[in-house]
DNA sequence: TGAGTTTGTTTATAAGAGAAACTATGTCAG
DNA sequence: CTGACATAGTTTCTCTTATAAACAAACTCA
């Protein structure tokens, strides 16, 4: 029944456990709304568009009135985060595989819709409801093999680590290719790295910058890095 | 011969390509030492004692003086991730396995004796001598592999991705268990979570919660995702 | 109706990033 | 040897941000 005193102010925002107080001067805001309103601007000018003066003004609320509900700006960003995540598509979880490629996949499609997600730094251990009920997704796909918890936390961690890692990467690459102008200075950026990067000092690594790698859709290697951890999860689980 | 024109100012400071000019008033500092002293910031105080000013103030110098040397804080902060991941120590690459697992496990060193190289955003290919050095070895370790270039970047991700992400989390699980107020409050918090993750919304992560993961030592998890992922490569790669 | 409570605002502080103008100190050409 | 020029470091200034403290406004309930 979740006794909602004894739980942290904290949790409960990220739970929703408010209940509107019915002392004192009614509230106009609430957590819900800005979190929304962070989100929004988060959409539209990425995580350092996020100020709480901004986040204030899109709602038309003075930048103080928003530590009656967040209490400060990183629990604004863990709330964003997990409201940011949303609920997790429904997967089939029965074959662990097709389960976890799947989980894998939606991850990645939120965080190419949702970039600043990324970006924010996850301290501590998984507390929102929607992460979750992510997580809750990965552990019934693992469900049916023979893993121990902790070798099941440490598949998570891999796997998720991974398509945060890869989005990240491809959206860098991306923001290279941008702008025209941009993209020329990035060229000019890359040839002068590829005269710095001698084969002598680092033979492997200059046959790389030879080999025009960094021009290539990541789309593939997405795909490939993924069955590669898959190929070593199947090594572990059966 | 690397002709030092045209090459982009940032390159030029990150490569120690500077050339005192002779012209002009003679200068009392230079990168190396703004950089160095940045570094022993962060040693001591993290990542968020790293500012302007206090580096300023180390040097004896005021802030602006900083900008003839950097250009801007997250340059500086590029500058200090390549300086402080330095030289890799020699690793034997004539079986990639091996060679892999020492490069992960001396990055995994490294993260621990500086936590904050992981909170610096690395943005853009890797372009700083040491950081290409330890591209160096991990790709003269996959040399005698049939991997393809964007497949070798692709292990590459895999595998640097998964270390900094484990470092990073069995750091959040130490700080947890820090200070013996923090640590009961923390206690308070995983319990009040346990009571939020009910059995009939989130079977298996209720199931995990009442596991005790959380207390297990963190090392067995890195050994074990570790050898996952060298089998995931081993599969691909022969 | 007034005490207690909650909400939003005002005001203030402290810090940081960075721009612009200025001063100090050197080289070199004549 | 002197002035033109270039480079270094400083001073001063402007924005922007997070957040604390005190206060005013709005509501409930005894």
């Amino acid at each position: 029944m979740t006794r909602q005193d004894e739980v942290p102010a904290e949790l409960r925002r990220l739970w929703g456990l408010a209940g509107p107080a019915r002392l004192g001067r009614p509230a106009e805001l609430d957590v819900a709304s800005v979190v929304t309103a962070a989100i929004e601007l988060a959409d539209r000018d990425g995580l350092a568009g996020v100020t709480l003066p901004k986040v204030a003004k899109a709602l038309g609320f003075t930048s103080m009135s928003l530590y009656r509900y967040v209490g400060s700006k990183d629990e604004l960003l863990a709330l964003m985060r997990d409201a940011g995540l949303g609920t997790p598509p429904l997967i089939d979880t029965s074959h662990w595989r097709d389960g976890l490629r799947a989980w894998a996949d939606a991850q990645r499609d939120l965080y190419a819709r949702r970039p600043w997600l990324i970006g924010i730094p996850l301290s501590g251990p998984p507390s929102g409801p929607h992460e979750i009920a992510w997580m809750e997704v990965a552990l019934a796909s693992l469900a049916g093999t023979r893993l121990s918890w902790p070798e099941k936390v440490g598949v998570l961690g891999v796997l998720g680590g991974y398509v945060r890692h890869s989005v990240q990467l491809s959206r860098e690459m991306a923001e290279g290719r941008g702008e025209q102008s941009q993209a020329s200075a990035e060229r000019e950026y890359g040839r002068a790295l590829a005269t710095l990067v001698t084969a002598d000092r680092f033979p492997e690594t200059a046959k790389l910058f030879g080999s025009a790698v960094f021009a290539t859709p990541a789309n593939d290697d997405y795909t490939f890095g993924l069955d590669m951890i898959l190929d070593g999860i199947a090594a572990a689980a059966g």
